[in-house]
This record gives C-alpha cells, structure tokens and sequence, in this order.
DNA sequence: TCAATAGTGTCTCTAAGACATTATGTT
DNA sequence: AACATAATGTCTTAGAGACACTATTGA
C-alpha cells in the first residue's frame, strides 16, 4: 500500500486542415525533461473535485482553453510506465476545433498530425491510439465529429470529416439523411462560397440544445 | 500532491435464475464495516503489475474464481466518494458463469439480483449501474453475453439471455442468422432435453479460438 | 454556356422481421 | 396421435446505396 503517483493526462484532438492532430507539449520537468508529450499532471486532491476537473484544469493551465468536449478514456497504470515507481494516469481525451486552439496557442505547444508522431514518453502512444480508436468507434454512430467541426460548416464539409475519420467514403444521401434524423443542425442563414465556380454549399451550425451532448444514431452511420 | 487513496473495485455479474445478479460481500472494515459492497481493495503497488492485475487478485482472494471476462469499466475519483480522503477508484466489472460461482462460493459471498440491491457505500451503485449499462450495450453488437452463459448452451437459452440482457424480445430468424453470422458456436454432439413433451434443442459450447476473445458485429444485433 | 459542386428524387438491392412449415422429442 | 418447442424456408418490408437529374454559382 506504498504511495500510488496519480496524474491524468489528456489526447487533445484537432483538426488540422485535412488530417487529425494531436496537442504536444515540450515537457518542463523530469522524467523525460525536453520531450514533447501530452498535456498531463499530478491530480491535486486539495483543487479538483475529481479526475475530469484534474483533466480540465491540465488543459486549460497548458494551452488556455476550455474543450468543448472532454471525456474519460480509461485508465493506464502499472509499475513500469514511469520511471519514478508505480503510477496511474487517468486518461482523458477532447476534441477541440483548430481555431480555439490557433487564438490561444503559444510556443509551447505543438499540433502534430497523428501521422507523423514520433516517439512519446509514458504509454502516451498507447494513449493516443486508444483515443483515436474510440473516436474513430464513436465516429460510426454518433454526432462526436461536429466537435472537431468549426461553428460552422457544411454538409459537404462535415462529410469528408466523417470519411477522414471512418477511413471511408460515404453515401452522400444515406450521410444526408443520416444528419436529418439525428436533428442536430440549424441552417445558417447566408450561403457558403470560397470553393469557386460551382453552387454554394449551405451553411449549418449545431443546435444550441445539443451544443454540449452526444447525439446518438439508432443504426450507425 | 498529497496521498490518494488508489483502490479498485470489482462488478462481478452472472446470471441467477433468469435474473442477473452482482455479487456484494459483507465489508470486514471500516469504513462501512458490516455493509454489503462490491469487492474491492487497494492497489497493491509491490503485488500488482497494473490495475487489471490488482482487480484479479480481488476477485480472486474474495470469491476464489478467475473470471471469464474482465474489462476495465471507468475510474471513479473524487474528494467526497470515501470518508478517508480524496480517493481514485478504477472500477472493473467481469462476467461469470453461475455454476462458477457456486462451486467457490462461501457464506460471505452474496448474490443479489441487481433489482434487489439495496443502499450500497460508496458510489458502488453507480459503478454497477455504469456495468449493466455497458453490458446492455455491448450485448446490442457483440458475443458477450456468451460470458454469462455455462459451458454448453442451446440456442433458445442464449436468445433469453440476450432479450434479458436487452429488454426486448428478439426475432429468431434474425437472432439465428446474427450467431450464424458471428460463427463463434461449435454444435455439441448429443441433445439437450429437460424441457419436456418437444423437440430437444441443440448444444453449443464457445468455440475454443474465441473462448477468451469478444467477437463484434457489424451491424449489430 | 460551360464547368463544377450542392442538393434531391428515385430505383435497386440487401438485410431484418413476420409468418409458415417441417422436425423431433415426450406423454 | 397429440402437443410442444426446435429449426428452417420464404415472403414482406424497411433501410442503405447507386444513379441520375436539377440547382446555383463563377469563369
């Protein structure tokens, strides 16, 4: 019953023009003093009232933002993840769009596409992909991109977000009905352009009642 | 920084009759002595390799089997969740077959069907209701009800044992098509009966490549 | 007017469910 | 033989995907 060392760290996900990245930050203290790992820290009994604020306060203190989504992962422990003795980290991961991060960002941090990410310290590369499993899991059934997803977007936009996560192409009218059923999004009003010379896409942005929940499809996709 | 307390707790369901049950021990100390709980105990830092680890040595020091199925399920934290102190709980929840219970069971050993359960300390209601909700969940698109199943099993047995699971009747075409689908069933040479004046059903029994593996549906159901 | 993508209508095909039929045991 | 449930064949229906056609912009 010697003393456990508790932390939380957090696999902050973005998207960084078309491919998905992951918040790195360069570490300020022993062990692995210099290395880029991810956002994490001890759990302060006497300031978080549990893990998820833990995990909250570690992403705010080290990149100045409130994720709009931020959930448990699950938890990595053992005798042998850290070099100072036995410890547990509780696992987070949030999703952020790229522009509340860019509007913060400093030096310290780094956004690196997940597929150029080199060696982490910890178990963090397991972290990471757990996380990216799961988003990629929850990705097939439920309105979890829209958070990766600006204020606003289009259908078509939202679309090649999903095949980005999904690894596949889509239906484009099975994803469209797909959207309508789930009953998430509110027209913009005002068209899209910037794409050039072809017909404007509509604009959408999440319904405000569901600005903070998951939406849940019956059959996926 | 200072001290938490790092503990692990256990869900361990089976199938009582045609109910499911968890199984609550009577705690031995304080705090709560004397009450009905989940198994549980510190993170034994010099014993355990990880928590998964520490959930075994639980399981078994407690009810003397090695369960079939046992995944980590979420960790619980937070100041006011024990009376000693900020305290971190990695909550499991593992699968047993009744007759596996049974056999080990001793008079410290309640199992209580899961609409029985009365006040229980700590937040292990919450955790055993985090544990049904995942098992129905993941009873909508994979093998895993088959951990709460016996050894051999007729199909008729396992559909009640997904309609119980699910809280909805299944159609059998369909239910026999999805198993068929799975291909996880190996037929037992020689029937079952019991049931009386009718055709005797079929015996199945896990194959043995997935006897320890959680084997997914597309598609679900 | 052409090119390009957005958006929608509609047909096809696959898969889930309903229903019916056959199979096989006990009484 | 009667009955009860197992097991399976087959039809119906719902939903997903393919395809095509219309809409709307810039060049």
């Amino acid at each position: 019953m010697s003393a456990v060392i508790c932390t939380v760290d957090v696999v902050l996900l973005t998207l960084l023009g078309e491919e998905l990245a992951a918040v790195l930050l360069r570490r300020e203290h022993e062990p692995f003093q210099g290395a880029l790992a991810i956002p994490g820290g001890y759990v302060h009994p006497q300031d978080d009232l549990c893990a998820h604020d833990a995990a909250m306060r570690v992403i705010k203190n080290k990149t100045g933002i409130v994720a709009p989504y931020l959930e448990q992962l699950a938890t990595f422990s053992g005798a042998t993840r850290d070099p100072r003795g036995w410890s547990l980290s509780v696992a987070h991961y949030a999703l952020v769009p790229y522009p509340l991060l860019a509007a913060r960002k400093d030096a310290a941090v780094h956004v690196v596409p997940v597929s150029q990410l080199g060696t982490l310290p910890f178990d963090h590369r397991a972290m990471i992909d757990t996380a990216l499993e799961r988003l990629r899991n929850k990705s097939q059934y439920s309105s979890l991109p829209c958070f990766l997803a600006g204020d606003t977007f289009t259908l078509p936009q939202l679309q090649r977000l999903y095949e980005l996560l999904l690894g596949e192409t889509l239906n484009k009218v099975s994803f469209r009905r797909k959207m309508s059923e789930m009953d998430i999004l509110d027209p913009v009003d005002g068209q899209f352009e910037a794409a050039g010379a072809h017909r404007p896409a509509q604009l959408y942005r999440l319904k405000a009642a569901v600005r903070k929940t998951l939406t849940v499809l019956e059959r996926g996709l």
